[in-house]
DNA sequence: AAGATACTTGCTGTCAACAAGCAAGTGATT
DNA sequence: AATCACTTGCTTGTTGACAGCAAGTATCTT
């Protein structure tokens, strides 16, 4: 049900994209997704948790206990792997990410978790390789957090509207020189 | 009328926003909205625009023929002022882009033009300091511009979602530096 | 007067959401 | 092993809300 979901906001988006369309791509009734999931933001809560929980796994394999600069910068790669490994899953989650901005959205608190998340991994990041002598002392440890995750959110965005004109890779290369430049003692 | 619009999205996002309580919330009909822009997406577009042109009219004041790392950094700074001085339009604007991400969003080519405009003025800046002889000849420009929209976007993104938790004036001041410190010759 | 402009009202098809149903189990009781 | 009570998984009928359209009415212009 999930992966005809996933078609179906690829092809139509969230807004133009029914209930009834996914339970029936899914070979069921058209009201089963409604059954299963209670409403159509609760449907998108749970396919926004479930592609998360994957990202967030291949995060880690990517980053793979690196501290400092190097897990800030093999986290740029893996991001530009994903999207170029899983571009359906990455897509579908921007577009659920890009959804939950609006006010009253029913999964805003999920997105909002994700990103949080995120952040709070960038701030132990940079706090190990300061403990290890690799990251210079005097920065504030928050405020590049939130410019990297800021960055990265940007950049997963600009390469979802405009996929064919964005080259991820060579910005991800000038983020990386930017890092190894400013934050290494 | 779209200050009713702006109004409502703040409130209830788009998706709940009805164009009947946009056109009532203004004084008229509940059928006005419909009529006068065609269609839902039609006033989100025009609304788009009209948010758009009022931003990048008040970015090109605060640039003020600046160029080079003076240009950005002063962009930056006027991104900042932006969303303080003006937080709804900000939010509005900000959402409407985020529901443009969607595939078959009819105003994604509105959402995709500004942010293209807003890039090639970032190269058109680095190549002037270039010129100047203010910015290294050896960088990739149209990186560095990708990358400085990606943060740009990413910033406006996060502090929509989450204004309360999130300092965007230290994440700036950490952009600032690294731009002055990398791109500098 | 005759059209144009600005707005309203009536209507239709579509959709999310809900509720009532049904069929195929599962398991306990005698 | 036969019956009964209950659950699970799914379908179908229905309702209210909304976008969009078409046919109006009123006000202004010339």
């Amino acid at each position: 049900m999930l992966d005809a979901a996933i078609e179906l906001i690829l092809e139509y988006g969230t807004e133009k994209t029914t209930l009834a369309m996914i339970g029936e791509k899914a070979g069921y009734s058209r009201g089963l997704a409604t059954y299963r999931f209670g409403s159509k933001a609760g449907l998108y809560d749970t396919l926004c948790k479930s592609i998360g929980r994957n990202w967030l796994e291949y995060l880690k394999r990517g980053v793979d206990g690196k501290i400092g600069v190097d897990a800030m910068c093999a986290a740029l790669d893996t991001v530009y792997q994903w999207v170029t490994d899983s571009p359906e899953d990455a897509r579908v989650l921007q577009i659920l990410h890009c959804g939950s901005a609006s006010p009253g959205s029913e999964f805003q608190e999920t997105s909002i978790g994700i990103h949080r998340r995120q952040q709070s991994d960038v701030v132990e990041w940079v706090r190990a390789g300061q403990q290890h002598g690799q990251i210079r002392q005097d920065i504030d440890v928050t405020a590049v957090a939130a410019e990297y995750v800021a960055y990265t959110s940007g950049i997963t965005y600009l390469w979802l509207i405009s996929a064919d004109t964005f080259n991820f890779d060579s910005a991800n290369q000038a983020m990386k020189n930017y890092l190894r430049t400013t934050l290494s003692v």
